[in-house]
DNA sequence: CTGTGTTGTAACCTTTTCGTTACCGCAGCA
DNA sequence: TGCTGCGGTAACGAAAAGGTTACAACACAG
């Protein structure tokens, strides 16, 4: 799941026990004790849910909330609070928190509610990852980034790269290359396949150090 | 909003209040005070949200949400009960529910949570701000200011943006866009979302030296 | 019904990509 | 060690893709 979490509490003890739990279950979490710099994260970061406390010194738990939808910045935020008033309810409702919890709140609970607004909320087109070694591919962004440095690939790198990780410690021939990179519909020669791959390598390793794409003579090419 | 929500509860008078004060706010109700026949209501309709109690005579409510889970019904859950240890709360959210109140339990903050739960549910958020950098688009009035300034933008342009920025961080194609911004019933050619980017980046971009949109070869554009 | 704004399409231009070719180097083998 | 064949490398040019501009069709307001 590995979601991104923002945790803003004055309570420092609060803050620590909410943290030690969200990570305990796999959780990225960021931690805040006022709404300073809290701004900066959610608008560089992405970030999946913020877990605010209400009754902050200086500002108003909603009333940041409320500026921050005034911003189109519309991350899910859960409401953690000691009050439970019901106009104090309302008020964090409206001014656009998806859940409110009251203090003392049960762990578990918390865990659950911030589950259930993950799975409500986070993005179906997310076509997810594909890794190897230090090599990361987005396939929804295309954007693909070797010891976290981006990098950039043409179309047809992508794609090649794509389906060697795929195949990883399979040998791929030159034909079946051709057939799911290329298309099967076009005539290509085989040695278009060696030029590409290694217009490749040289961009994924310029300094031939890393060996990420093995040549195996006289049938293809394999990665691990 | 008039969205229709479906309600299980066995307790007659708390149907009647339930149904009386969300029918009060706008919402269409169809209440059941047992299980039955609400599985064949919730294929036949499209309904936005099921609000369930837990203690049924008969089923159990989690069992009755576990079973419309396996059977691929999504629909939004809101569990109702008297019950309020830990492990049946747990059970609620475990079963698919999405949020979870007990017994008793004041009428405007169930209100407040179901508006919770439609706002992000609800396909269509016709309302609200939505940002990216210092893009700021207002979704009601259809108004967009850049690092505060207004510029003005045409239908097309307006919902061009919109669905560029729902979706940063990933690469939609020609299809894609042609699709949801252009509608699938006419045939457009690829060459048209071309153009109609081109605009939009000169509306919002004029000197260039933002790049908001990103053009990648060969797939399509992002933003992000 | 006229005028203005919007938008799809086509024509043309610019940039990037990529297939091909030619040549070089090296591995494997006798 | 010399031969052979395969793969690596660099350069070139065609083609593909996208940007830009112009124009006509269309929608819509007055």
């Amino acid at each position: 799941m590995e979601a991104l979490i923002v945790i803003v509490e004055d309570e420092e003890d609060i803050l620590e026990l909410i943290e030690y739990n969200l990570s305990k279950e796999g959780f990225e979490t960021i931690g805040f004790l006022s709404t300073k710099n809290v701004e900066q994260v959610l608008s560089e970061e992405e970030v999946d849910l913020l877990i605010m406390d209400r009754n902050l010194p200086g500002a108003e738990g909603s009333e940041f909330v409320a500026a921050l939808r005034e911003k189109g910045i519309q991350v899910p935020v859960i409401f953690l609070t000691a009050k439970n008033k019901e106009s104090d309810i309302e008020e964090g409702f409206l001014s656009g928190g998806d859940d409110y919890m009251t203090k003392p709140f049960k762990t578990k609970e918390l865990l659950l509610r911030v589950r259930a607004i993950l799975k409500r909320t986070r993005k179906s087109s997310r076509e997810g990852n594909v890794a190897y070694r230090d090599i990361l591919l987005n396939l929804g962004s295309r954007q693909v980034t070797i010891a976290g440095t981006p990098v950039e690939l043409t179309k047809l790198e992508f794609d090649l790269l794509h389906i060697l990780i795929d195949n990883r410690k399979i040998v791929l021939d030159r034909d079946f290359l051709l057939e799911h990179v290329w298309g099967s519909d076009e005539i290509y020669q085989d040695r278009t396949v060696n030029v590409a791959i290694n217009r490749l390598k040289e961009k994924i390793d310029p300094d031939k150090s890393k060996e990420y794409i093995k040549t195996v003579r006289g049938v293809g090419y394999t990665m691990g």
